[in-house]
Formats: structure tokens, C-alpha cells, sequence
DNA sequence: GGCATCTCTTGAGCAATGCTCAACATACCG
DNA sequence: CGGTATGTTGAGCATTGCTCAAGAGATGCC
């Protein structure tokens, strides 16, 4: 959880000082700027540039199908110093994993100072937009990214915690095994929601937002016939 | 769609008829019987064992993490061969899934000659108990396997549509956008109580079936609000 | 039986790629 | 200006996905 893309390009490039060129600053999934060659970066822009370079190019292809090479070649650096800062192309794509994780948790935070039903509300308006605009990369990472090892699934583990947290701590409830169980897999129904409308667009995003938030209520009214009986 | 392991073993293995020795026949995602390195066999067959490997081999390691040549070994076949049959791992792997697949379907079939409720009632009891029993590799077949490219993204489209159609079909429920997409997404919300269940037993099953089933009735009660508004 | 043919099977070999490592270069510091 | 720290390189190794021409076992025909 150290390594991460920041808002700023790389401090060598003095021309790219805070925002993106072509597209208006948006913290999204997708990319940072293509660095111009430039050489002898700090460790932790290297690092940024190589995880930005992950973001972007892992956006559209799945893991297998980009080769360290690829990235070296994207960055301007030799194959081997990206084993210098990733020690195996798994830890590689775990960072860059992790980094869309991040960003997909910071767009869904709370409002901590409103009403615990809009607190809520606005944790599914936040993620339920952030799937909209972002979709291919959101499945990318957080569908398709699922194949590979036990890091991988550390990080999806704790994105639905955290997201499973927000949620129980926003309305209120105490954090039970059952209620626990019943938010995560409210979160599932809701991604599942949130991904169909994203690509069919069958109803609107207002629409979809209050349904989900209604049948939060649902669920955690039934929580007691979930339990032992 | 055309490959499979069937339920009995390679012909040219007389001493293993149709049940497999240690287990008592039961129709998993795990595996069928070891081969004795027997020679030329019959495109199906050697089909049906490849695949039958692949099972068994991927249903505790990520694809990446299995080479051809380990397949292959334990096939007692040359690499070539492999190739022979699946022009490429990727199709290999896609049909190894779409195996998995088959036989999760074939557990969570509706019961046609009983009441809408209770054929729902099954197959979501029906899905629930498979994912009980065979935890492991249904993670790794249907969580973990997603990394790849648009052949499995397919099966499990077709594997969450056809589950959504039966649930539609036996609760006499006319299929339109929004019903299917409310489905769908309920399965979602199952399959996530389910693996939290096979994983923590916190709670008997019979007890998370009717909640889902519940569950369900109020999704659908909501499914105007869904709707445009 | 002998020959032809079909199909299953092999194994050498190529190219790509993940990964290692010793050497190099650039920045910083005294 | 020399020394040290560290970012960087590129050759090279082993693995592995994949190709291909040739071999071997079965089957059919005369």
C-alpha cells in the first residue's frame, strides 16, 4: 500500500506540472501522462511512472498479455530495472492492482458530517459513478484482474471490507457476522447493478442508486432469519 | 460447448468401468480418475482426459501457475500432443472452464413437476450446496479463472444467463430488461452469501436459502422502482 | 500376409519472455 | 576532484508457449 500513482507527473518533467494535457484532471482508473524519456527518476516516481504505465496499458488487455518488455519499452527503461522495483511481474501487477483500488476507494468515501441515509446514499452514487465513467478499466482490474495469486485477492478482500465498513459504520449498525455477510453480498448485487447499467443503460443512475439503498433496508430487515433462525 | 470429461473413464483402461476407485461417484468440479499411461486414444477420449487433468490440476492453482508441459506430464503425453487437441493454452484453459461450468449448471437444475416457489427454492439450494462442497475450485474456476480473455468472459455470461433464465422461467415471471437485470444481480448477492457460508459457517444452509429466496420476492417487489421510475 | 492409408503421437527446435547479475553511469557530497 | 550511493543497463540463462515434419500404431483392402 506504498507505491501509487500521485496527482503530480514526475518532478523531472517541468513542463507537466499538476494536470493532464488532453483530458481535464479526472482521478480515474485510467492514466497519468507518457513520460518523455527522461532518465535517473527518484525511486518513487519510477514507481509512480511504472504503475501509471500499468494503469493504462492494463485498462483494455489482461495480465498475460503484456510482457515486461512492453512496459520497459513504454516507460523508456531496460527490462531489467523493472525488476529492480518489482521483484516478479505478479508483484508488478499487484501494485498496479492495488492502485486502482485505492482510487475506486477514494471516489466512494463518506460524508461524515450528513444524515446516516445519505451517507450511504452518497457511498453508492460515488461508486455506482465511478463504475459508469470508468467501466472497461473497473472490469479489467477488478474482474478479469482476479486470476492470479492470494496477493491479488488480499486486495479485492479488502476493497469489499473497506467498502463493507463504510457502509455499516455510515448507517449505524453494529458489525455482526451476519450483518457483515449481508452487506458484502449487498455489495456484490450492487456492482453486478452498477456494471449492467453501465453497459446497458437501461434505467438511470438516480433510479438504480435509491433501489440499492432501499434494498440495503430490505436485506438488514431480514438479517434475523439469516441467523441461526 | 463439445468437450467434457464424461462420467466414465478412458475405454482403453478395462480394470476402471464407469465409478472411480477412492470416492464414491459423485459428480464434481474436482476430478476424474488418473490415467495409466495407456497409449493412443480416441480424439475424445484424450480430450475427456485432458480436460479431466485440467480440472483437477487448476482447481487449487491460477492458470499461470500451470504449464503445458505439467499437463502434459501428467497425461503421460508429449507437449506436442497438447497442442494437437487445444490449438492454444488459452483454449485449453477455456475448456477446462467451460467443463466447470457444465457440471455447476448440472447441479442447479429446476425440478419442472412442483410449485414456482419450490423449484426456485432448489436451485438455489442446489447452487448453494455446490458451492458448499466443491468451495476450492468453483473459486478458482469462476473467481480466479475470470483473468483471461473474452472466451471466458462468455462462459460465465452464459453461466449467470442461464441461471437468471431458470430462475425467471420457474417463477413464471416475464423476462424483460429490468427483471433480468434485478436476477441477475440477486445471483450475484447469492453466490456472495454462498462462498462467505462454504468459507465461515455462520449459519445453516437451509436458513440462507430461504433468506436468498426471500430476498428475491422483495428485489422483485422493487422492480418498478428500478424501472424508469 | 502385405500394402496403403488414416490418425494419433512424438520430439527437436524456435521465439518470446520472466528473471538474474555484474558492470556502468549519474548525481550528490565532502 | 575523488568517493560513495544509487539509479540503470544489457548480456545472458531457463522456462515455456507453440510449430512442424516425421514416426508409429491401428485399420481396411486386396
Amino acid at each position: 500500500m506504498s507505491e501509487e500513482p500521485a496527482a503530480h507527473p514526475a518532478p523531472t518533467a517541468p513542463s507537466a506540472p499538476l494536470a493532464v494535457s488532453a483530458p481535464p484532471a479526472e482521478s480515474a482508473l485510467s492514466a497519468p501522462p507518457a513520460e518523455p524519456r527522461g532518465r535517473r527518476l527518484s525511486q518513487d516516481d519510477r514507481r509512480r511512472q511504472l504503475i501509471g504505465i500499468g494503469l493504462q496499458m492494463l485498462a483494455s488487455r489482461p495480465i498475460h498479455a503484456l510482457s515486461i518488455d512492453a512496459v520497459a519499452a513504454e516507460a523508456g527503461i531496460s527490462r531489467g530495472l523493472l525488476f529492480h522495483y518489482f521483484p516478479t511481474k505478479q508483484h508488478y501487477y499487484a501494485a498496479v492492482v492495488r492502485a486502482a483500488a485505492r482510487r475506486l476507494l477514494n471516489a466512494a468515501q463518506a460524508h461524515p458530517h450528513v444524515a446516516p441515509a445519505e451517507q450511504v446514499r452518497s457511498i453508492v452514487a460515488a461508486y455506482v459513478g465511478f463504475i459508469d465513467r470508468h467501466l472497461e478499466p473497473y472490469v479489467a482490474f477488478f474482474h478479469r484482474g482476479a486470476g492470479a495469486d492470494a496477493d491479488l485477492q488480499e486486495i479485492f478482500d479488502n476493497v469489499r471490507d473497506t467498502l463493507t465498513d463504510r457502509v455499516l459504520a455510515a448507517s449505524k449498525l453494529e458489525a455482526n457476522p451476519a450483518s457483515r455477510m449481508t452487506v458484502r453480498a449487498w455489495w456484490a448485487l450492487v456492482e453486478s447493478l452498477a456494471v449492467d447499467q453501465a453497459t446497458h443503460h437501461a434505467t438511470t443512475s438516480e433510479a438504480l442508486v435509491r433501489y440499492a439503498v432501499d434494498v440495503l433496508a430490505d436485506l438488514l430487515a431480514r438479517v434475523d432469519e439469516l441467523r441461526g433462525e
